[in-house]
DNA sequence: AACTATTTATAAGA
DNA sequence: TTCTTATAAATAGTT
């Protein structure tokens, strides 16, 4: 990725050298975080220069917690023995109990999407489907409910627009009486198109209901995040 | 990289997660590999996959003796600037970042049971119940699977014995033959019913589809839970 | 630290 | 999984 080939071996040159470290040191960094973010993976990178500096990244930030999963991984008998130093009993108790509550709640969070389904029993696969099931429902009527909040609060807002337009239509239309016909017409009809197409705000900030400008409309990505695949979702069936 | 921009977030897509989570993995294990030995670096990579799955990369192999100079690292980093302080300020910070990690996965457990959803976007709702969705797919993939193996693990015990009470049945009535008709009809009678009624075995523990009896079917308590009904669902829809 | 010509990585599709 | 291909990203060499 470069103006050459580069050959997979040591750089020579000690300007050049430390120039790529730094340059590749970023990508390096920057895509083991992507990677964490994109696919959910939990990541330790750390490295050191040629001259015994360190950097580091960790999901998280939690490098000691994924060390600790590593060595676990590895020896999954010596749990606490390992890196830490000499510490309070206390300390390493209630450490102990606080990680295992981590790794239980990340099963379950694994469970509940639908991953790592091999170790549960029919009875909890039948227990978390229910589960679900009820889940669903409560998402999704908390959803309807949003949207209709959002759409009213958009034709209260809408409403709002065309009456401050309709005072303004008035001036201008006074002052025409006095100076002549100018351009009363293209007003009207911006705010014309302004009622045909509501714009619907689906931005992630609730903030944006209230004080947002219409440009949420704008930053949704996804086909099926239009508003009538939704309401025709919602009201054709479950 | 690639036929389209991509955005710094989970992909919810849980193939194209695993697609893109290989790519990128074998992606930056070369690069690791790469910076180390242009750079003349040290660099240790650890990978956990969203399902617990390990891939590293180390230079030379090294990993437990870069991990053990990280620690060096970290460790003579305190000694400057005081060990009690920073020793103890490291400890809460560390015990505190634990603590937020189990918050977040606490709030995302309610979520994922449809709890505490006023805090959550229209989007982040809308991204839930995809979440959900999918998730459901699996886990009914997988109960189905199991309730298969599970059935036709229990034809083959319920087989054995017949086999086995055939065999008895044969003893005893060679027996007949010498000592004259006794009670072999009721024998032959017993064997009847447990053919007409086979057991699903339907326990918590796997093993007891090995070497559990047949009163497995007692311990379910939901209505639901009968098999027909789950047949019947799962032969006839999605 | 910027620039840009190229090489690489990779997302999407098959 | 693996291959292909169009395109986005990274980066080597240069300024």
């Amino acid at each position: 990725m470069g103006r050459g080939r580069v050959q997979l071996k040591r750089i020579e040159n000690k300007i050049n050298r430390q120039v790529t470290f730094s340059k590749r040191r970023s990508g390096l960094l920057k895509k083991a975080h992507e990677i964490s973010v994109l696919c959910d993976a939990e990541v330790a990178l750390i490295v050191f220069s040629s001259k015994g500096k360190l950097f580091e990244y960790s999901t998280d930030s939690c490098m000691e917690r994924i060390l600790e999963r590593y060595d676990r991984y590895l020896y999954s008998d010596r749990q606490l023995v390992g890196r830490d130093i000499s510490q309070s009993e206390n300390w390493v108790l209630e450490h102990a109990k606080l990680k295992a509550r981590v790794e239980v709640l990340e099963k379950n969070k694994r469970n509940f999407m639908g991953e790592d389904l091999e170790s549960l029993s029919l009875k909890e696969l039948q227990s978390l489907e229910h589960q679900l099931d009820a889940a669903i429902k409560s998402i999704r009527s908390r959803k309807n409910q949003a949207m209709f909040e959002s759409i009213s609060a958009l034709q209260k807002k809408d409403k709002a627009l065309q009456d401050h337009n309709n005072t303004l239509l008035k001036k201008i239309r006074e002052r025409e009486k006095k100076t002549g016909p100018q351009e009363g017409q293209l007003i009207q009809c911006t705010n014309k198109s302004s009622i045909l197409q509501p714009q619907y705000c689906l931005t992630s900030s609730r903030d944006s209901f209230v004080g947002g400008e219409n440009g949420g409309a704008s930053s949704l990505t996804e086909p099926n995040s239009l508003l009538p695949a939704w309401m025709l979702r919602h009201t054709t069936n479950k």
